[in-house]
DNA sequence: TCTAGGCATGGGTGCCTATATCT
DNA sequence: AGATATAGGCACCCATGCCT
């Protein structure tokens, strides 16, 4: 970690920076949890929630001069920091072997420097030199296809997911900067594989160092999973795998993205781009032959398809993809309901066992205020769960309308109200003013020390001005001072309109309290 | 030094135009 | 009547955080 031990509310308590990533990279569900403090995860991981101590809290000790209570928040922290080292411990050990950086090292690596030094290390097995690194200017390529939408709700819709793309299409093509062939080099075209829209063009043989490197993760990574089904579950070996598996899926995923880092040794322009485009080749061609077979296609990005789901015709479209593309499709899962607006990457589904799969939505995201993120959910709930969808509208609307009342009679609490937002750079690098830019500006004026990867809570108030005249740390503020018509009309009502207007939806027909009551 | 591009969204910024107000 | 101030609408950009 970079700093002294800083244990703040407003910045990620000790998970701050890189140790946050470290963490996700093994548990990926840690995703969900969007404001890391140290209570939050701990709370998460199932090691219990200590009471809370806000940072705020800790300064009036101090200023109290009460020790004893120092000491005790203190013990608290250390006791869940090591905790969690524990459950983490074992996938870095494994990261360490497999990228061959020393634990300590590993662990403070980013990502593309743990491919990096897998890299070396396994040029070095082929007798290859290490490149040195050169300054690049930055160009960017196109990457995945995204489908639009078909907006509304769906039922029966099947998720087909091709297995790891992009790994198996630099393999199947031998796409490596070590097989990319030059333009102005002439090569028969029978030696070549070439890249759809892009043209670029790699050798057939010999394997590159990609292909090799990857064809080997991925092998591993299938052996090992085979291993997995045979030993038992919460067994030390069992852990040790588990492990194993998930330090090589990161290494394999993050290889595509290496090579079209400019900061990579082995960057190369076209062979992320080739491979971008030999991915939307892939998807487009999926696409066509579901088409083909009458099955109708909802949505799709990247390396999945959303279709409207007929098991004999799913399964048939899986065989003939595989069998067309040379990769590896699976039926990942099916939903009961979906709903879709006309905005790509955003939807809410109904999953068989009743759970609900929410993407890319307001609720998902950390910089919405709970207020708004609990009412989406709660809309989603009722309209995907309701069979009849003019019963669940009108049951969403009640729900939102009876919200509204309690967010007027100040019975939600203030925490409802923050918006949690990280501040990226430093005061000066920012052009436009920002909420919760000013609040970390006020914050530093009362003595905080607030800085890049921290994130600040802020409220905003009643007043006149703009937003960021308005917003302040919510540990300044009590629920009075909340300007409740803001959260209404800016926040709550766009996040369960998102959900209700692909339905039909077009107002709420809920008195709002703005003037317009009194007309 | 901190893997890639694609995308939605809200709010700020700056410009234009219509209207109000002043000289 | 002409000059200047002000408000509102619009297009665009900035910033963040998501998805695969």
């Amino acid at each position: 970690m970079k700093s002294e031990p800083h244990t703040s509310v407003y910045g990620h308590v000790s998970v701050t920076g890189r140790a946050n990533i470290d963490l996700m990279d093994f548990a990926e569900d840690l995703y969900e949890v969007k404001l890391k403090t140290l209570e939050n995860v701990a709370e998460y991981l199932g090691l219990g929630r200590p009471d809370d101590i806000e940072e705020h809290e800790l300064r009036e000790m101090k200023e109290k001069g009460d020790i004893d209570s120092i000491a005790e928040f203190s013990r608290r922290r250390v006791y869940l920091i090591r905790e969690i080292g524990d459950k983490f411990i074992e996938y870095a050990v494994q990261l360490s072997q497999i990228v061959g950086l020393p634990l300590d090292h590993v662990a403070s690596a980013a990502v593309g420097f743990r491919v990096e030094w897998f890299i070396i290390r396994e040029a070095l097995g082929r007798g290859e030199l290490i490149p040195q690194r050169k300054e690049v200017s930055a160009e960017t390529y196109v990457g995945g296809m995204v489908l639009s939408p078909r907006p509304g709700i769906h039922s029966n819709v099947a998720v087909l997911d091709f297995a790891s793309m992009y790994p198996n299409i630099m393999v199947l093509n031998n796409i490596s900067p070590d097989t990319y062939i030059p333009p102005d080099e002439e090569v028969p075209q029978e030696e070549c594989n070439i890249a759809p829209e892009v043209g670029h063009r790699f050798r057939k043989e010999p394997p590159g160092l990609y292909k090799e490197i990857l064809r080997k993760l991925l092998s591993a990574r299938k052996e090992i999973k085979e291993a997995l089904a045979k030993v038992e579950e919460n067994s030390a070996e069992h852990k040790l795998l588990a492990a194993r598996e998930k330090a090589i899926k990161v290494i394999a995923n993050a290889t595509y993205g290496y090579c079209g880092w400019i900061g990579a040794r082995w960057y190369m322009k076209p062979v992320a781009e080739a491979t971008a485009a030999w991915g939307r080749y892939t998807i487009g061609k999926a696409m066509e032959i579901a088409r083909k077979m009458g099955l109708e296609i909802i949505y799709g990005d990247t390396d999945s398809i959303f279709v409207k789901y007929d098991t004999g015709k799913v399964n048939k479209l899986l065989e003939e993809i595989k069998r067309e593309l040379s990769l590896d499709i699976k039926l990942e899962r099916i939903f009961k309901r979906i709903i879709f607006t006309e905005a790509k990457k955003r939807y809410a589904g109904l999953l068989e066992d009743g759970t609900i799969d929410v993407v890319g939505l307001e609720f998902v995201r950390g910089d919405w205020p709970k207020v708004a993120r609990d009412a989406q959910k709660k809309v989603i709930e009722i309209v995907l769960t309701e069979e009849n969808v003019e019963n669940g509208i009108r049951r969403a609307k009640e729900y939102v309308s009876d919200l509204i009342s309690k967010m007027k009679a100040g019975e939600i609490p203030l925490k409802h109200y923050i918006i949690w937002k990280e501040i990226t750079k430093s005061a000066e690098e920012y052009k436009a003013r920002a909420p919760h830019v000013e609040v970390a500006r006020i914050m530093r004026e009362k003595g905080w020390r607030v800085q890049p990867g921290d994130k600040v809570g802020y409220v905003v108030v009643k007043g006149s001005g703009k937003l960021y005249q308005r917003s302040l740390p919510y540990f300044m503020v009590s629920v009075e001072d909340v300007d409740i018509e803001y959260y209404i009309e800016n926040q709550v009502i766009p996040a369960v309109m998102r959900v209700l207007s692909p339905l039909g939806v077009k107002e709420l027909g809920v008195a709002t309290g703005g003037l317009a009551d009194f007309f």
